[in-house]
RNA sequence: GGGUCGCUAGCUCAACGGUAGAGCUGCGGACUUUUAAUCCGUAGGUUCCGGGUUCGAGCCCCGGGCGACCCA
């Protein structure tokens, strides 16, 4: 990489301000100062310090010494005296004060020297308040923590997107909103953590690496194990190994799990993405549904403090109460002027679908095309979450049958703000029709539908031993955060997957 | 996969086909109470890459790379 390249060779081609950088180290280093020592004696942290003097009155000396270290993010110098905010890593942050008369000559005219903004410098003197009673450390003393050698972007310009992503160490340090959305994102997923646990659920982990793709149609990423001399698939899914959970008696499981899927890169859709599945046993879809609203609900009140979410662009999105349901076949009937069913022939679906410019594949079958019009007309009419219930049987092999309704299926999916949140099923039990349907799918894979999957013996074997009633959940942990900001997922991702810069 | 737009100094952005600029950052100087400090001075460029047209290309044409948005 080029970047090595410099580092390797500092030599002329470097911009101005990197061969400053290094030239300070090196003067650092000459003078017999680590830029990067590995201790440093740091008595309190910056929070520790601002909480216990948080009403300090202007111009006031504490008699307090204390040595905190920090990144400097800002610097204003002037002849005798300068000034420096430090930031904590907890987002905390503190002013040090170098004054003529405090560090000495000698020592002053190093920091302005050798200092940098994006160091990380360590402190030590006395706890004051300055003249304008912003809390401050008058430093008797000061040492290089950490050399930075780049210099930062300007921080009140905002970081192009593109560099936003590609460097988010930088974005962190210049944008407190990406470090917000780190800490969100722990926080949110804590909270699901703590939803579940609450109501029994046992967090168990899965495979990632699987001889067989299962749990959902997608193409998954293939590579090779050497020693088995086999390929393997990662997950696209962890839905399979959870169901023989709770047919060996682990009957409320859940796993936050990242799945692979070897699909389209853009704002929505990244190619690895962190998901929830639960599985309870003797529960149906809409017991599923309750307890998927709590858990959103619980996750919003703890990231956000509220149920009335503020996304990006500064809407309100209202998440309270109960949810609407409306039905799947009804809906899209209502929204086409026409009866459909499960039973409408596929050539008028067809018709249907090419009149709002979505092309038939050679492959799909009757519920994909009823999907191609719900997505078309019913979401983008939804305003608030909705479930949309009761979905066509043969899109959704692993789902159990509606009791009144042929061809349905007892399914539901979540959207919020037109994005597909959750889905939920009344999961298949009986081992002959989860049998009859993955042959089934099997065999449209033999005719080039490379997201059906092929058939998994060893989970139709533990079906036929028999797993109990069950309702089941998958929910997106990325979306959700964008749910309750408004981001996109490569704002929600700490490190989302980007080309090689080359 | 298709279309549109973008890529210029460390960062954010200007520049009719005619000497590549600004702000911040940096460097030098002044300043003992600043908060994106201020003031004076100054440096900084493979204009994403490779071809082509032209007396002359950041700009026009062709190909490629990376990205954003829209469409399928």
């Amino acid at each position: 990489m080029a970047d090595d390249a410099d580092i390797l060779e500092p030599g002329d081609d470097l911009p101005e301000q990197m061969r400053v950088r290094r030239d300070k180290r090196e003067r650092l280093l000459a003078s017999g100062h680590d830029p990067y020592p590995v201790r440093l004696p740091i008595t309190h942290t910056i929070a520790q310090v601002r909480s216990a003097y948080p009403d300090l009155e202007v111009d006031v000396s504490t008699g307090e010494r204390v040595g905190v270290a920090g990144r400097i993010i800002f610097q204003r110098n002037t002849g005798k005296l300068c000034f420096a905010t430090l930031r904590a890593g907890d987002g905390t942050e503190m002013q040090a004060m170098l004054s003529l008369a405090s560090v000495g000559e000698d020592s002053l005219e190093s920091w302005k020297q050798l200092v940098d903004i994006g160091d990380h410098v360590f402190v030590a003197g006395e706890v004051i308040t300055s003249k304008r009673g912003e809390l401050s450390v008058l430093a008797d003393e000061w040492r290089m923590a950490t050399k930075s050698l780049r210099p930062l972007p300007v921080a009140h310009k905002p970081l192009s997107e593109e560099n936003r992503v590609r460097q988010r160490y930088v974005d962190l340090i210049v944008r407190p909103e990406a470090r917000e959305m780190a800490r969100m994102r722990v926080i949110a997923e804590a909270s699901v953590r703590r939803s579940l646990a609450e109501r029994g659920f046992l967090e168990i982990e899965t495979p990632v690496l699987q001889t067989q793709q299962g749990g959902a149609a997608a193409r998954p990423f293939v590579t090779h194990s050497h020693t088995l001399d086999v390929d393997l698939y990662l997950r696209i899914a962890p839905e399979l190994f959870l169901k023989r959970a709770l047919v060996g008696g682990l009957e409320r499981v859940f796993e936050i799990n990242r799945n692979f899927r070897n699909e389209g890169v853009d704002s929505t859709h990244s190619p690895e993405y962190v998901a929830l599945e639960f599985y309870a046993a003797y529960t149906d879809y809409r017991d599923v549904a309750r307890i998927t609203r709590e858990i959103i609900q619980e996750a919003a009140v703890a990231a956000t403090g509220s149920l009335e979410v503020v996304h990006a662009d500064g809407r309100v999105h209202d998440l309270s109460g109960d949810w609407p349901e409306i039905d799947f076949f009804g809906s899209v009937s209502a929204a086409v002027g026409r009866e459909i069913t499960p039973a409408t022939p596929v050539d008028e679906l067809v018709a249907l679908c090419r009149a709002i410019g979505v092309e038939p594949q050679a492959h799909w079958v009757a519920g994909k095309y009823v999907e191609a019009l719900l997505d078309h007309y019913v979401i983008p009419t939804l305003d608030r979450p909705t479930f949309v219930m009761d979905y066509p049987e043969d899109t959704s092999p692993l789902t159990r049958a509606h009791p009144d309704r042929p061809g349905v299926v007892e399914k539901w999916d979540l959207y919020i703000d037109e994005y597909e949140q959750a889905t939920g099923y009344s999961e298949l039990a009986d081992p002959v029709i989860q049998r009859e349907r993955l042959v089934a799918q099997a065999a449209q894979g033999a005719r080039g539908d490379d997201e059906a999957m092929p058939l998994d013996e060893d989970f139709l074997r533990a079906l036929e031993i028999g797993m109990p009633p069950a309702g089941g959940v998958g929910l997106g942990i990325d979306r959700l955060l964008m749910s309750l900001t408004g981001l996109g997922i490569r704002e929600t991702v700490l490190f989302p997957l980007v080309k090689p810069e080359r």
